[in-house]
DNA sequence: TGTTCTTGATTGGTCAGTCAATTAACGATA
DNA sequence: TATCGTTAATTGACTGACCAATCAAGAACA
Protein backbone atom coordinates (compact mmCIF):
# COMPACT_ATOMS: atom_id res chain seq x y z
CA UNK A 1 0.00 0.00 0.00
CA UNK A 2 2.94 2.66 -0.43
CA UNK A 3 1.15 5.55 -1.41
CA UNK A 4 3.97 8.01 -2.12
CA UNK A 5 4.99 10.61 0.28
CA UNK A 6 3.43 9.14 3.08
CA UNK A 7 6.41 10.22 5.48
CA UNK A 8 5.36 12.99 6.52
CA UNK A 9 1.89 12.34 7.40
CA UNK A 10 3.16 9.19 9.00
CA UNK A 11 5.21 11.28 11.33
CA UNK A 12 2.60 13.85 11.99
CA UNK A 13 0.11 10.91 13.50
CA UNK A 14 3.08 9.40 15.64
CA UNK A 15 3.88 13.46 17.19
CA UNK A 16 0.22 13.20 17.82
CA UNK A 17 -0.11 10.08 19.23
CA UNK A 18 3.04 10.90 21.69
CA UNK A 19 1.74 13.64 22.93
CA UNK A 20 -1.25 11.83 23.85
CA UNK A 21 0.04 8.99 25.35
CA UNK A 22 2.83 10.89 27.35
CA UNK A 23 0.11 13.11 28.66
CA UNK A 24 -2.11 10.26 29.32
CA UNK A 25 0.10 8.29 31.20
CA UNK A 26 1.50 10.97 32.74
CA UNK A 27 5.00 9.92 32.22
CA UNK A 28 7.78 9.06 29.32
CA UNK A 29 7.01 5.76 30.42
CA UNK A 30 4.96 4.48 26.98
CA UNK A 31 6.32 2.08 24.67
CA UNK A 32 6.80 2.50 21.38
CA UNK A 33 4.46 0.13 20.31
CA UNK A 34 1.53 1.96 22.46
CA UNK A 35 2.40 5.37 20.12
CA UNK A 36 2.51 3.52 16.95
CA UNK A 37 -0.56 1.61 17.57
CA UNK A 38 -2.68 4.95 18.60
CA UNK A 39 -0.66 6.15 15.68
CA UNK A 40 -2.46 3.29 13.42
CA UNK A 41 0.73 1.51 12.53
CA UNK A 42 3.63 -1.06 13.24
CA UNK A 43 5.75 -0.03 16.06
CA UNK A 44 8.66 -1.13 13.10
CA UNK A 45 7.16 1.76 11.23
CA UNK A 46 7.75 3.97 14.27
CA UNK A 47 11.25 3.01 14.01
CA UNK A 48 11.76 3.55 10.56
CA UNK A 49 10.40 7.14 10.54
CA UNK A 50 12.29 8.18 14.01
CA UNK A 51 15.09 5.94 14.54
CA UNK A 52 14.58 5.88 18.13
CA UNK A 53 12.38 6.84 20.70
CA UNK A 54 13.76 9.20 21.85
CA UNK A 55 13.65 11.64 18.65
CA UNK A 56 9.59 10.62 18.16
CA UNK A 57 9.75 12.69 22.00
CA UNK A 58 12.32 15.32 20.89
CA UNK A 59 10.00 16.11 18.06
CA UNK A 60 7.00 15.82 19.86
CA UNK A 61 8.67 18.64 21.99
CA UNK A 62 9.32 20.84 19.48
CA UNK A 63 6.23 20.36 17.54
CA UNK A 64 4.64 21.77 21.13
CA UNK A 65 6.77 24.18 21.40
CA UNK A 66 6.24 25.30 17.23
CA UNK A 67 2.35 25.44 17.88
CA UNK A 68 3.08 27.47 21.21
CA UNK A 69 5.36 30.09 19.51
CA UNK A 70 2.72 30.27 17.19
CA UNK A 71 0.23 31.34 19.11
CA UNK A 72 2.22 33.90 20.75
CA UNK A 73 3.54 35.69 17.62
CA UNK A 74 -0.32 36.09 16.13
CA UNK A 75 -1.69 37.55 19.37
CA UNK A 76 1.65 39.82 19.81
CA UNK A 77 1.46 43.18 17.48
CA UNK A 78 -0.80 45.99 17.53
CA UNK A 79 -1.94 46.39 21.11
CA UNK A 80 0.33 48.61 23.41
CA UNK A 81 2.74 47.15 26.06
CA UNK A 82 -0.01 45.83 28.82
CA UNK A 83 -1.92 44.36 25.51
CA UNK A 84 1.40 42.40 24.88
CA UNK A 85 1.49 40.90 28.34
CA UNK A 86 -1.94 40.05 27.85
CA UNK A 87 -1.40 37.96 24.57
CA UNK A 88 1.56 36.36 26.07
CA UNK A 89 0.10 34.93 29.09
CA UNK A 90 -3.18 34.25 27.20
CA UNK A 91 -1.35 32.25 24.70
CA UNK A 92 -0.22 29.97 26.96
CA UNK A 93 -4.30 29.11 27.85
CA UNK A 94 -5.30 29.15 24.59
CA UNK A 95 -7.24 26.02 23.66
CA UNK A 96 -4.80 24.56 21.03
CA UNK A 97 -2.02 24.90 24.25
CA UNK A 98 -4.49 24.10 27.07
CA UNK A 99 -5.61 20.50 26.28
CA UNK A 100 -4.74 18.32 29.05
CA UNK A 101 -2.68 15.81 27.39
CA UNK A 102 -0.41 18.65 25.55
CA UNK A 103 0.05 20.37 29.28
CA UNK A 104 1.05 16.97 30.45
CA UNK A 105 3.12 15.92 28.02
CA UNK A 106 5.05 19.17 27.77
CA UNK A 107 5.87 19.11 31.95
CA UNK A 108 6.85 15.58 31.37
CA UNK A 109 9.15 16.45 28.45
CA UNK A 110 10.48 18.97 31.74
CA UNK A 111 11.59 15.84 32.79
CA UNK A 112 13.52 14.83 29.86
CA UNK A 113 15.50 17.79 30.02
CA UNK A 114 17.73 15.62 32.97
CA UNK A 115 19.10 13.44 30.78
CA UNK A 116 18.96 14.87 26.98
CA UNK A 117 21.21 17.39 26.12
CA UNK A 118 18.74 18.47 22.69
CA UNK A 119 15.61 18.55 25.37
CA UNK A 120 17.50 20.53 27.83
CA UNK A 121 18.28 22.89 24.90
CA UNK A 122 15.10 23.00 23.62
CA UNK A 123 13.32 23.95 27.19
CA UNK A 124 16.37 26.55 27.49
CA UNK A 125 15.27 28.37 24.40
CA UNK A 126 11.55 28.35 25.32
CA UNK A 127 12.30 29.70 28.92
CA UNK A 128 14.59 32.53 27.51
CA UNK A 129 12.23 33.97 24.44
CA UNK A 130 9.37 33.97 27.10
CA UNK A 131 11.38 35.55 29.94
CA UNK A 132 12.78 38.12 27.53
CA UNK A 133 9.38 38.71 25.48
CA UNK A 134 7.68 39.10 29.22
CA UNK A 135 10.14 41.56 30.43
CA UNK A 136 10.39 43.42 27.12
CA UNK A 137 6.75 43.93 27.70
CA UNK A 138 6.54 44.64 31.40
CA UNK A 139 9.29 47.50 30.90
CA UNK A 140 6.92 51.08 31.49
CA UNK A 141 4.55 49.23 33.34
CA UNK A 142 6.61 48.35 36.27
CA UNK A 143 10.29 49.21 37.76
CA UNK A 144 10.98 45.51 38.29
CA UNK A 145 10.36 43.99 34.76
CA UNK A 146 12.64 40.72 36.08
CA UNK A 147 11.23 40.07 39.16
CA UNK A 148 7.30 40.05 37.44
CA UNK A 149 8.85 38.51 34.68
CA UNK A 150 10.24 35.69 37.03
CA UNK A 151 6.86 35.61 39.05
CA UNK A 152 4.94 34.94 36.50
CA UNK A 153 6.75 32.65 34.51
CA UNK A 154 6.81 30.43 37.86
CA UNK A 155 3.07 30.82 38.03
CA UNK A 156 2.10 29.74 34.88
CA UNK A 157 4.40 26.64 35.15
CA UNK A 158 2.56 26.30 38.65
CA UNK A 159 -0.87 26.60 37.18
CA UNK A 160 -0.15 24.50 34.74
CA UNK A 161 1.28 21.50 37.02
CA UNK A 162 -2.10 21.86 39.16
CA UNK A 163 -4.49 21.83 36.25
CA UNK A 164 -2.84 18.28 35.14
CA UNK A 165 -3.00 17.26 38.82
CA UNK A 166 -6.60 18.04 38.77
CA UNK A 167 -9.14 15.37 38.20
CA UNK A 168 -11.91 16.04 36.08
CA UNK A 169 -11.54 18.22 32.64
CA UNK A 170 -9.37 20.95 32.66
CA UNK A 171 -10.38 24.49 33.14
CA UNK A 172 -8.48 27.20 31.01
CA UNK A 173 -10.84 30.07 32.27
CA UNK A 174 -10.17 29.23 36.04
CA UNK A 175 -6.24 29.35 35.12
CA UNK A 176 -6.21 32.23 33.50
CA UNK A 177 -8.47 34.12 35.71
CA UNK A 178 -5.86 32.83 38.50
CA UNK A 179 -2.65 34.21 36.42
CA UNK A 180 -4.58 37.41 35.16
CA UNK A 181 -5.85 38.25 38.96
CA UNK A 182 -2.34 38.45 39.81
CA UNK A 183 -1.54 40.97 36.77
CA UNK A 184 -3.94 43.50 37.82
CA UNK A 185 -3.01 43.49 41.19
CA UNK A 186 0.57 43.73 41.11
CA UNK A 187 0.71 46.24 37.50
CA UNK A 188 -0.47 49.39 38.93
CA UNK B 1 24.95 -11.06 59.99
CA UNK B 2 21.53 -10.58 61.35
CA UNK B 3 21.69 -7.86 63.45
CA UNK B 4 18.08 -8.15 65.65
CA UNK B 5 16.35 -5.26 64.61
CA UNK B 6 17.50 -4.20 61.20
CA UNK B 7 14.28 -3.13 59.81
CA UNK B 8 13.91 -0.14 60.71
CA UNK B 9 17.29 0.96 59.32
CA UNK B 10 17.06 -0.81 56.69
CA UNK B 11 13.83 0.69 55.48
CA UNK B 12 14.88 4.33 56.23
CA UNK B 13 18.27 3.87 54.03
CA UNK B 14 15.68 2.46 51.25
CA UNK B 15 13.49 5.47 51.23
CA UNK B 16 16.44 7.77 51.75
CA UNK B 17 17.74 6.64 48.65
CA UNK B 18 14.70 6.59 46.53
CA UNK B 19 14.23 9.80 47.09
CA UNK B 20 17.91 10.29 46.20
CA UNK B 21 17.82 8.22 43.21
CA UNK B 22 14.71 9.37 42.12
CA UNK B 23 15.67 13.06 42.52
CA UNK B 24 18.51 12.51 40.55
CA UNK B 25 17.33 10.64 37.79
CA UNK B 26 14.61 13.44 37.51
CA UNK B 27 11.76 11.04 36.89
CA UNK B 28 10.45 7.58 38.81
CA UNK B 29 12.84 5.37 36.10
CA UNK B 30 15.09 4.08 38.76
CA UNK B 31 15.38 0.37 39.42
CA UNK B 32 15.48 -1.21 42.27
CA UNK B 33 18.96 -2.46 42.20
CA UNK B 34 19.95 1.13 41.85
CA UNK B 35 18.12 2.43 45.13
CA UNK B 36 18.90 -1.01 47.12
CA UNK B 37 23.07 -0.20 46.06
CA UNK B 38 22.85 3.41 46.74
CA UNK B 39 21.52 2.03 50.21
CA UNK B 40 24.10 -0.25 50.80
CA UNK B 41 22.21 -3.82 50.19
CA UNK B 42 20.83 -6.08 47.49
CA UNK B 43 17.73 -5.67 45.52
CA UNK B 44 16.61 -8.57 47.21
CA UNK B 45 16.47 -7.20 50.53
CA UNK B 46 14.60 -4.33 49.50
CA UNK B 47 11.93 -6.63 47.97
CA UNK B 48 11.97 -7.99 50.88
CA UNK B 49 10.74 -4.91 53.50
CA UNK B 50 8.98 -3.14 51.06
CA UNK B 51 7.52 -6.12 48.74
CA UNK B 52 7.40 -4.08 45.74
CA UNK B 53 9.15 -0.89 44.18
CA UNK B 54 5.64 1.10 44.56
CA UNK B 55 5.85 0.50 48.18
CA UNK B 56 9.40 2.02 48.27
CA UNK B 57 7.78 5.12 46.55
CA UNK B 58 4.58 5.51 48.53
CA UNK B 59 7.04 5.28 52.18
CA UNK B 60 9.13 8.05 50.46
CA UNK B 61 6.34 10.03 49.59
CA UNK B 62 4.61 9.76 52.76
CA UNK B 63 8.19 10.32 54.64
CA UNK B 64 8.98 13.72 52.73
CA UNK B 65 5.12 14.46 53.52
CA UNK B 66 6.21 14.03 57.00
CA UNK B 67 8.83 16.36 57.31
CA UNK B 68 7.20 18.91 55.40
CA UNK B 69 4.35 18.59 57.89
CA UNK B 70 6.20 18.83 60.70
CA UNK B 71 7.90 22.04 59.80
CA UNK B 72 5.14 23.60 59.12
CA UNK B 73 3.55 22.76 62.54
CA UNK B 74 6.95 23.65 64.01
CA UNK B 75 6.79 27.48 62.68
CA UNK B 76 3.13 27.91 63.15
CA UNK B 77 2.09 28.67 66.76
CA UNK B 78 2.48 32.32 68.44
CA UNK B 79 2.67 34.51 65.45
CA UNK B 80 -0.23 36.70 64.26
CA UNK B 81 -2.14 36.21 61.32
CA UNK B 82 0.58 37.27 58.81
CA UNK B 83 3.21 35.51 60.79
CA UNK B 84 1.08 32.19 60.36
CA UNK B 85 1.34 32.99 56.31
CA UNK B 86 4.64 33.56 56.88
CA UNK B 87 5.42 30.00 58.46
CA UNK B 88 3.70 27.95 56.08
CA UNK B 89 5.59 29.74 53.18
CA UNK B 90 8.83 29.46 54.47
CA UNK B 91 8.60 25.77 55.62
CA UNK B 92 8.33 25.50 52.02
CA UNK B 93 11.71 26.80 51.53
CA UNK B 94 13.55 25.15 54.77
CA UNK B 95 16.73 23.34 54.15
CA UNK B 96 15.09 19.69 54.60
CA UNK B 97 12.38 20.52 52.22
CA UNK B 98 14.41 22.42 49.99
CA UNK B 99 16.99 19.78 48.70
CA UNK B 100 17.10 19.33 45.15
CA UNK B 101 16.71 15.16 45.40
CA UNK B 102 13.73 16.25 47.87
CA UNK B 103 12.17 18.89 45.92
CA UNK B 104 12.72 17.16 42.30
CA UNK B 105 11.19 13.62 43.90
CA UNK B 106 8.32 15.29 45.44
CA UNK B 107 8.08 16.50 41.83
CA UNK B 108 8.03 13.24 40.63
CA UNK B 109 5.92 11.49 43.03
CA UNK B 110 3.28 13.92 41.32
CA UNK B 111 3.49 11.66 38.68
CA UNK B 112 2.94 8.42 40.76
CA UNK B 113 -0.50 9.54 41.36
CA UNK B 114 -1.52 9.41 37.95
CA UNK B 115 -1.24 5.55 38.14
CA UNK B 116 -1.81 5.35 41.91
CA UNK B 117 -4.61 5.30 43.99
CA UNK B 118 -2.47 5.85 47.31
CA UNK B 119 -0.20 8.37 45.78
CA UNK B 120 -3.09 10.49 44.51
CA UNK B 121 -4.91 10.01 48.08
CA UNK B 122 -1.63 11.58 49.64
CA UNK B 123 -1.36 14.12 47.26
CA UNK B 124 -4.76 15.16 48.17
CA UNK B 125 -4.32 15.31 51.71
CA UNK B 126 -1.31 17.71 51.30
CA UNK B 127 -2.81 19.78 48.98
CA UNK B 128 -6.12 20.33 50.83
CA UNK B 129 -4.33 20.62 53.96
CA UNK B 130 -1.99 23.43 52.34
CA UNK B 131 -5.40 25.07 51.23
CA UNK B 132 -7.37 25.02 54.32
CA UNK B 133 -4.04 26.05 56.32
CA UNK B 134 -3.82 29.18 53.89
CA UNK B 135 -7.12 30.75 53.72
CA UNK B 136 -7.35 30.02 57.40
CA UNK B 137 -3.92 32.14 58.11
CA UNK B 138 -5.32 34.74 54.93
CA UNK B 139 -8.44 35.43 56.57
CA UNK B 140 -8.33 39.21 58.20
CA UNK B 141 -5.61 39.85 55.73
CA UNK B 142 -7.28 39.59 52.12
CA UNK B 143 -10.76 39.88 51.29
CA UNK B 144 -10.52 37.31 48.80
CA UNK B 145 -8.11 34.06 51.00
CA UNK B 146 -9.36 31.03 48.64
CA UNK B 147 -8.14 33.17 45.39
CA UNK B 148 -4.37 34.00 47.13
CA UNK B 149 -4.63 30.63 48.44
CA UNK B 150 -5.01 29.04 45.19
CA UNK B 151 -2.53 31.05 43.57
CA UNK B 152 0.24 30.98 46.12
CA UNK B 153 -0.30 27.27 46.25
CA UNK B 154 0.69 27.24 42.24
CA UNK B 155 3.41 29.91 42.90
CA UNK B 156 4.99 27.64 45.35
CA UNK B 157 5.05 24.87 42.61
CA UNK B 158 5.98 26.28 40.01
CA UNK B 159 8.75 27.95 41.81
CA UNK B 160 9.67 24.28 42.73
CA UNK B 161 9.74 23.11 39.02
CA UNK B 162 11.73 26.20 37.98
CA UNK B 163 14.22 25.53 41.22
CA UNK B 164 14.64 21.94 39.87
CA UNK B 165 15.04 22.98 36.77
CA UNK B 166 17.76 25.09 37.00
CA UNK B 167 21.45 24.17 36.74
CA UNK B 168 23.47 24.88 39.55
CA UNK B 169 22.99 24.29 43.25
CA UNK B 170 19.20 25.41 44.00
CA UNK B 171 18.84 28.94 45.76
CA UNK B 172 16.44 28.59 48.52
CA UNK B 173 16.65 32.16 49.29
CA UNK B 174 15.76 33.38 45.31
CA UNK B 175 12.94 31.43 45.68
CA UNK B 176 11.51 32.36 49.02
CA UNK B 177 12.33 35.71 48.05
CA UNK B 178 10.13 35.26 44.97
CA UNK B 179 7.32 33.96 46.38
CA UNK B 180 7.29 36.52 49.90
CA UNK B 181 7.45 39.59 46.82
CA UNK B 182 4.15 38.41 45.41
CA UNK B 183 3.03 38.36 49.28
CA UNK B 184 4.07 41.78 50.33
CA UNK B 185 2.37 42.86 47.05
CA UNK B 186 -0.57 41.53 47.37
CA UNK B 187 -1.50 42.08 50.82
CA UNK B 188 -2.08 45.63 51.79
C1' DT C 1 13.93 -2.09 -12.17
C1' DG C 2 14.41 0.47 -8.32
C1' DT C 3 12.35 3.05 -4.65
C1' DT C 4 9.12 3.69 -0.90
C1' DC C 5 6.22 1.73 2.46
C1' DT C 6 5.23 -1.72 5.53
C1' DT C 7 5.39 -5.47 8.91
C1' DG C 8 6.34 -10.16 11.30
C1' DA C 9 9.81 -12.23 13.45
C1' DT C 10 13.77 -11.98 16.07
C1' DT C 11 17.43 -10.38 19.13
C1' DG C 12 19.66 -8.66 23.06
C1' DG C 13 19.05 -6.50 27.07
C1' DT C 14 16.84 -5.01 31.32
C1' DC C 15 14.25 -5.48 35.33
C1' DA C 16 10.71 -6.61 39.12
C1' DG C 17 9.86 -10.07 41.88
C1' DT C 18 10.63 -15.04 43.81
C1' DC C 19 13.02 -18.73 46.05
C1' DA C 20 16.09 -21.60 48.34
C1' DA C 21 19.83 -21.58 51.12
C1' DT C 22 23.08 -19.50 54.52
C1' DT C 23 24.32 -17.07 58.55
C1' DA C 24 23.87 -15.45 63.07
C1' DA C 25 21.47 -13.72 66.97
C1' DC C 26 17.94 -15.02 70.61
C1' DG C 27 15.61 -17.75 74.15
C1' DA C 28 14.45 -21.73 76.49
C1' DT C 29 15.84 -25.64 78.94
C1' DA C 30 18.22 -29.17 81.11
C1' DT D 1 26.73 -23.18 80.75
C1' DA D 2 26.19 -25.85 76.69
C1' DT D 3 22.91 -27.06 73.42
C1' DC D 4 19.19 -26.72 70.27
C1' DG D 5 15.28 -25.10 67.91
C1' DT D 6 13.28 -20.68 66.27
C1' DT D 7 13.38 -16.61 63.99
C1' DA D 8 15.35 -12.49 61.61
C1' DA D 9 18.59 -10.99 58.09
C1' DT D 10 20.63 -11.55 53.95
C1' DT D 11 21.87 -12.73 49.24
C1' DG D 12 22.92 -15.26 44.65
C1' DA D 13 20.62 -17.27 41.27
C1' DC D 14 16.74 -17.56 38.68
C1' DT D 15 12.25 -16.59 36.16
C1' DG D 16 8.99 -14.44 33.42
C1' DA D 17 7.77 -10.47 31.27
C1' DC D 18 8.51 -6.62 28.60
C1' DC D 19 10.59 -3.74 25.27
C1' DA D 20 13.68 -0.98 21.97
C1' DA D 21 15.79 -1.73 17.99
C1' DT D 22 17.06 -4.59 13.82
C1' DC D 23 16.36 -7.16 9.72
C1' DA D 24 14.84 -9.51 5.93
C1' DA D 25 11.29 -9.72 3.02
C1' DG D 26 6.86 -8.64 0.75
C1' DA D 27 3.83 -5.35 -1.69
C1' DA D 28 2.79 -1.57 -4.57
C1' DC D 29 3.91 2.27 -7.13
C1' DA D 30 7.12 5.00 -10.55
Amino acid sequence: MPKLGAEPIRKAALINAAIYEVGRAGSLDVTVAQIAKRAGMSPALAHHYFGSKEQIFLSAMRYILRVYGQSVREALPGHGPRGRVNAIVQASFAPQNFQRETISAWLNFYALSFVNKDAARLLEIYRSRLRSNLIFALRGLTDDPGRIAETLGALIDGVYLRAVLTPGPTDADASLKTVMSYLEETLK
